[in-house]
DNA sequence: TCTTAGATGCGCT
DNA sequence: GCGCATCTAAGAA
């Protein structure tokens, strides 16, 4: 039997909590095409105290929110899709966390592909394994998740978040997160140890 | 209206 | 390991 999707309340917990916790869930892609699975290997948490965090403006030394057309979604209700565009290529996805108004997310950053391989393979142009869903950008365009899915209720097709197996905190690395310029200290980046999709090790 | 930076990935060295 | 494509939206003017 196919797991229940994750229930809303629990992304009420800390967003520190559910990057971790989100290792090993799985996201399924239910296009016409076919189904596509993958399992949750590396996030990243973006928390409203944070100058890294999109919904956040820094301002004399301090966090305040910072609203805008393009990060709603962040500021919706827990347990739906903030996608974005960046660097004029990439489509990112995050799963929004805590009530509405608090804007805080979690960057899915990499997956280890379980079903629909061949799919995802033409999604990319590419059919090595390792190559189609080790980075935020890459994943994103394997499963063709872009800007419609912004805002999307992940308990809902066509994209679903079901939980997985627990991966036992002895075999989670947490480091400072990547590719931002603010904040980078903070080690709020985590993967499963060892685990070959992750982005960057 | 204009400038600029950005939660990246690819190709080349 | 390094440089750059590519383009949207924020923020300044």
């Amino acid at each position: 039997m196919t797991p229940a999707p994750l229930d809303a309340a629990w992304f009420l917990q800390s967003t520190l909590d559910v990057a971790r916790g989100l290792l090993g869930a799985l996201l399924v892609r239910e296009l016409p095409e076919g189904r596509l699975t993958g399992r949750i290997v590396e996030t990243e948490a973006y928390l409203q105290d944070d100058p890294a965090c999109h919904g956040v403006r820094e301002r004399d030394g301090v966090c305040c929110h910072r609203r805008t057309k393009r990060n709603a979604a962040m500021f919706g209700p827990p347990g739906h899709a903030y996608v974005y565009f960046t660097y004029g290529n990439h489509f990112l996805m995050n799963v929004v966390t805590q009530a509405e108004g608090v804007p805080e997310a979690v960057l899915i950053r990499a997956l280890e592909p379980l079903e629909g391989m061949e799919l995802m393979a033409r999604h990319r142009g590419l059919d090595h394994p390792r190559l189609l869903t080790n980075g935020p950008g890459k994943l994103a365009q394997a499963l063709r998740i872009d800007g419609v899915l912004d805002g999307h209720d992940l308990r809902l097709p066509p994209l679903l978040l079901l939980p997985g197996d627990a991966i036992p905190s002895a075999h989670v690395t947490a480091t400072p997160r990547i590719g931002i310029s603010r904040a980078i200290d903070r080690p709020w980046r985590f993967y499963i140890s060892g685990n070959e999709w992750v982005s960057r090790r």
